[in-house]
DNA sequence: TTCCTGAGTTAATATTTACTAACATACATA
DNA sequence: TATGTATGTTAGTAAATATTAACTCAGGAA
C-alpha cells in the first residue's frame, strides 16, 4: 500500500461485509462493492481475484472479531448457577444485536451450503457450547447441579439463547410485542436454573 | 385442467418447492423448475405469471400443510405440565424433520427480506407460541406452575425446540455426537418442566 | 531523469436468465 | 365434423452481471 493512500483492501472487505450480510451472496454485486468504495469494478479485482474471493475473506475476517475469551474469563466470577446462565445469555444477546451481520451471514452460508459455514458454525457456536459443558460438569462436581447430559443440555440453552437472539434480529417485529433481552432472560434463565439446581439449593 | 392429463400446476408447485427450499429464490431458474417438470421455460408461464407468483404460491401452499389443530387437540388430554411440553416438543421436532424445506424456505425468505416473510413466520411460529401461552395461563390457573410472564416463557420454550429441531435438519452434522431428538428432549424438557412447577408439585 | 509498479480508468465480452412471440396440436364440445 | 382452448414447442430478446483487455498516470527507486 502506498503512504497516505487509505487501505483499500480493508474498505473492500468493510464495505462488502455490510453488504453481504443485508442481501446475501446472490444478491451483492460486484458494482455494489464499487459503488461503496468509490472506485470501479476492474479496481475491486487489483485487490481480490473474483467475488467468491472477497465472501471468502469475509468469513475468515468473523474470526478475528468473536474475541470470547474476556466473557469466559468474566464468567468465572460467579460461583452460583443463576447469575452465572445470566451473564452468558446477555452476553450473546447483545453481541449478536451488535453483530447482526455475522449471524445473517452464517445463516446465508448454512442454507447456501457454503464450504465454510459449517467452519464459521462451530467456531461461533460451539466455543459458548464447549465452555458451558465444562462450567456445568463443574457445577455438578460442586454438587450445585442435578446429573444431567450436559452436553444435551448446554447445546439446547445455547440454543434458546441464540434463537432469543435471533427474535432480536433477524425475526425483529415478527413477534407482536417486543421485550428487552434483559426482560427476557429475566424471566427464562431462572426457570432454566430452577430446573438444574440440586433441591437443597432451593 | 383436461382428464387424464397430471395437475401441472401442482406438480410446479411440488418441485418448485423442492429446489426453493434447496437453493433459496434466487439461486432457482425458471428452467431448473422447468426440468424438474419435463416441460420448457414458456410452458411454466402457461400455469403461474412469474417466477416471483410461483414462489408466492410455494409460500401459500405451506399455511395448508401446518395443521395443527390435531396437535393442540391431542395435548389436551394432559394435565401436567412436563408431558406436556414433552409432547409439544416432540411434535415440532418430528414435524420439521419430515418438512425441512419448510423452515428452510421460511429462513430464506427472512432473510431475503421477501414481503410473505413476516406472514408465514407468524403462521408457523406464532401458531405454536399462541397455544402454549394459553395452555401456561391454564396451568398458572390451575397452581400447577409459578407465576411468569408466560408470553415470553412460551416465546423462549418454543425458540429452543425450533432451535433443536434445527439442529436436526439444517445443521445436522455441525455440532459433533449426534443425538435422537427423544433423547434430547428427554434430557432437557425436564429441565424446564422443574423449573416451572410450584415447589409443591415437586 | 527515467522507468517500473501499484492502482485506477473506460470499453467490451461472455454468460446467464426471466420472459415473450409465434407457431403447433390434441382433446372436448357444439 | 369443425373449432376453440388448453397446453405445449422453438426461437428469440433484453437486461444483468462477473470478468477481462487495453490504456493512463502518479509516485518512489535506480
Amino acid at each position: 500500500m502506498r503512504s497516505g493512500s487509505i487501505d483499500r483492501k480493508a474498505q473492500i472487505l468493510k464495505e462488502s461485509t455490510r453488504l453481504f450480510s443485508d442481501a446475501g451472496y446472490d444478491k451483492v454485486t460486484i458494482k455494489q462493492i464499487a459503488d461503496a468504495c468509490s472506485i470501479t469494478e476492474p479496481a475491486l479485482y487489483r485487490h481480490y481475484a473474483s467475488k467468491e474471493a472477497i465472501y471468502d475473506s469475509v468469513l475468515d475476517a468473523i474470526e478475528v472479531r468473536l474475541g470470547t475469551d474476556d466473557l469466559f474469563t468474566a464468567l468465572e466470577k460467579h460461583s452460583e448457577i443463576q447469575p452465572f446462565l445470566e451473564e452468558f445469555a446477555i452476553h450473546i444477546i447483545h453481541y449478536f444485536t451488535k453483530n447482526e451481520d455475522i449471524y445473517r451471514l452464517l445463516l446465508f452460508s448454512a442454507l447456501r451450503g457454503h464450504s465454510k459455514a459449517k467452519k464459521v458454525y462451530q467456531m461461533i457456536r460451539g466455543s459458548y457450547v464447549k465452555f458451558l459443558i465444562m462450567r456445568l460438569d463443574r457445577f455438578f462436581e460442586e454438587g450445585k447441579s442435578i446429573k444431567k447430559n450436559n452436553e444435551v443440555t448446554a447445546r439446547c440453552f445455547t440454543g434458546m439463547v441464540f434463537d432469543c437472539a435471533l427474535s432480536t434480529t433477524l425475526w425483529k417485529g415478527f413477534q407482536g410485542k417486543a421485550y428487552k433481552p434483559e426482560d427476557v432472560v429475566a424471566n427464562n434463565v431462572p426457570i432454566y436454573a430452577r430446573g438444574l439446581v440440586t433441591a437443597d439449593e432451593k
